[in-house]
DNA sequence: ATGCACCTTGTAGTAACTACAAGGTCAAGC
DNA sequence: GCTTGACCTTGTAGTTACTACAAGGTGCAT
C-alpha cells in the first residue's frame, strides 16, 4: 500500500511515516516503478504501535527500545529481561496513575448525577495529596 | 519556597516551572523583597499532577481542560459532566492499551526466567493484531 | 489531454520544553 | 567588610517530535 492509505489505517500523517523513516525508527520500504513508498501490513503494526505508545507518554527513546526487544530476535535473555522489567515498572506506574484519575473523574461524574458538584479533587488524585 | 526546592520536590525543571507562568498554565507567585519567586504548597500539587499528566500522555490544552474542571468551582454541573465524561474515556481507553502492554512485558518476562524467550509480541500487543 | 488525487523532496514553523548567558541576592566564612 | 558559592533574575537560543507548505512528478478517469 502507499503512505497516504497507510497514514489513514493507523492515523500517522504521511509526514510523520517520512519523518520516522528519516530518524531510522521505521525501516525504508521499497519503492514502485513511480518512485513511491510501498507498505506491508508489518509496517501497519509497527506504526500503530508507534502511535498507541507515544499517546500513552513514552518517549521515542524509550519506544526505540521497546521496538528493539522486538526487532533483535537473537538477543541474551538477561538483557531482555532487565529491559522488559524496567519497562513494566513504568507501565505499571502509570496504570496506577490513571486509575487514580479514573476514580476522581467517576466521583465527580456521580456527585453530577445528583446535582450535588462538590468539590473537584483531580489534582489531588494524581499529585498524591488526597485524604484516603 | 523558592523555586529550586519547588523543583526539587516536584521533578520540574525550574526553567519549565518559569515556562508554564509564562504560559498560564501556573500563576505568578508573590515575589520576596529580593524578587524571587515564593511558592506554597498549592503550587506543589499542581505541578506535581501536570508533570504526571504530561507523563501519561496527555497534551498540555487537555491539562488545561483538567485545572479548568479544578479551578472554576461555579461551574454549571452539565459543563462539568460532559468534559469529566470525555476525560474519561480517554483515561480508559490509556489504562486498556497499557494492560495489553503490561500483559505481554509479564509473559517476556516469564519466558525469559524459562529460558525458552520466544518471540516478542509487544508491537501486536499495542497493535492489537495479537491473537487471543 | 487535462483535471485531480496522490506522490516526491526539501525547508520552515509549532509545541513543549531545555540549556545557557549575563547579571543580581544573600548567608557563611575569613 | 569582602569574597565565595549557591541560588535567583531575565532573555535568547537550541532540542524533540512533529506539522505544514512549497514546487514539482505520477497516474487514473473523464
Amino acid at each position: 500500500m502507499r503512505i497516504g492509505q497507510l497514514a489513514r489505517i493507523t492515523g500517522v500523517k504521511s509526514e510523520t511515516i517520512r519523518f520516522y523513516e528519516r530518524e531510522g525508527i521505521l525501516a525504508a520500504p521499497p519503492r514502485t516503478k513511480a518512485n513511491y513508498r510501498d507498505y506491508g501490513p508489518a509496517e501497519e503494526a509497527r506504526l500503530t504501535f508507534i502511535r498507541r505508545a507515544r499517546d500513552l507518554g513514552f518517549s521515542m527513546a524509550r519506544i526505540r527500545e521497546l521496538l528493539d526487544l522486538s526487532d533483535d530476535v537473537d538477543r541474551s535473555c538477561a538483557g531482555i529481561d532487565a529491559l522488559a522489567r524496567s519497562h513494566l515498572g513504568e507501565v505499571e506506574r502509570k496504570i496506577a496513575s490513571l486509575k487514580t484519575l479514573r476514580t476522581e473523574l467517576g466521583r465527580m461524574i456521580a456527585a453530577c448525577e445528583q446535582d450535588t458538584v462538590g468539590d473537584c479533587r483531580i489534582i489531588d488524585a494524581l499529585a498524591g495529596t488526597a485524604e484516603p
